[in-house]
DNA sequence: AATTCACGCAACCGCTGTTCG
DNA sequence: GCGAACAGCGGTTGCGTGAAT
């Protein structure tokens, strides 16, 4: 089940923990905590990094560790926070007490995605954009304080820009037309994709790669709701089923 | 009974963010 | 302000186990 115990060049122990470093490593850490991971192992008289010590502690030794039998409950619970939060382990696994962060993404992968996978596609056809909307205020809900500033400032700097697109580009050529997904409307690529280029990219460049899209999909939302007509909205790519392509994909 | 294969899970790896000198 | 050290996180890997053939 487990990497069978090995010594690496440096002479580091890795692989499977045996009991006795277990004890070594629980009593040094009740005794005088963990302040230095790195020095822990070498005071605890264990032959391993400290990362391994840390993974250990938190996973396994750690007191009110819960292991195994999830309830219905429980999976549920993963569930909804990982449609809401994405692949924030460490995240979900405040919610869960006893639960490792490595414990529960192990149990997505093996039990829990296939579920979700499917009762994705079930209520997919159920789902509409005004619940959606709604949906993108509360998955801010989680966050801190200032972090819910911080991207409604960078709401407010999008919607600032949208504003100022759509105002420019109205004084060159009729919009009320434009719809993604419609292609006999010849102008839209020629919209789109300056609009795109101007706006989006730029900052989707650096969010999307670092950040699942459930962080800036409520900053999509705040910035198409208030400025924006119908059709331009469409062309910010806030169009459900797509954004829900991305998270089935990912 | 022997072999193959898929699954589950503990542990590792590499990257990013934070702290400190 | 900068770089090194450290902590933490998420993705991936390796291997034991049990079911299937």
């Amino acid at each position: 089940m487990v990497r069978a115990p090995y010594f690496d060049k440096n002479g580091t122990k890795r692989g499977a923990w045996s009991q006795d470093e277990d004890s070594k490593l629980k009593a040094y850490i009740e005794t005088y905590g963990h302040r230095n991971w790195r020095e822990l192992p070498k005071l605890a008289g264990l032959s391993r990094c400290g990362k391994s010590c840390r993974l250990r502690w938190v996973n396994y030794l750690r007191p009110n560790v819960k292991r195994g039998n999830y309830t219905s409950e429980e999976e549920d619970l993963i569930i909804n926070l990982r449609r809401d939060f994405g692949s924030k382990w460490s995240l979900i696994a405040k919610e869960l007490p006893g639960r490792s962060d490595n414990e529960i993404k192990n149990h997505w992968h093996t039990h829990l995605r296939k579920r979700a996978d499917l009762s994705f596609s079930e209520n997919k056809s159920n789902q509409n954009l005004e619940s959606h909307e709604d949906n993108s205020m509360s998955k801010l809900s989680h966050l801190k304080e200032e972090d819910r500033a911080d991207i409604s400032l960078a709401a407010e700097s999008v919607r600032t820009l949208s504003a100022e697109y759509i105002k420019s580009s109205s004084s060159s050529s009729s919009s009320d037309s434009c719809h993604v997904g419609s292609n006999s409307d010849s102008s839209l690529s020629s919209k789109v994709q300056p609009f795109e280029d101007s706006l989006m990219k730029p900052y989707l460049a650096d969010t999307f790669s670092n950040t699942s899209y459930e962080y800036w999909m409520p900053i999509m939302d705040l910035a198409n709701r208030p400025f924006l007509p119908s059709s331009d909205r469409d062309m910010l790519m806030v169009d459900d089923f797509l954004w829900s392509g991305v998270e089935y994909f990912q």
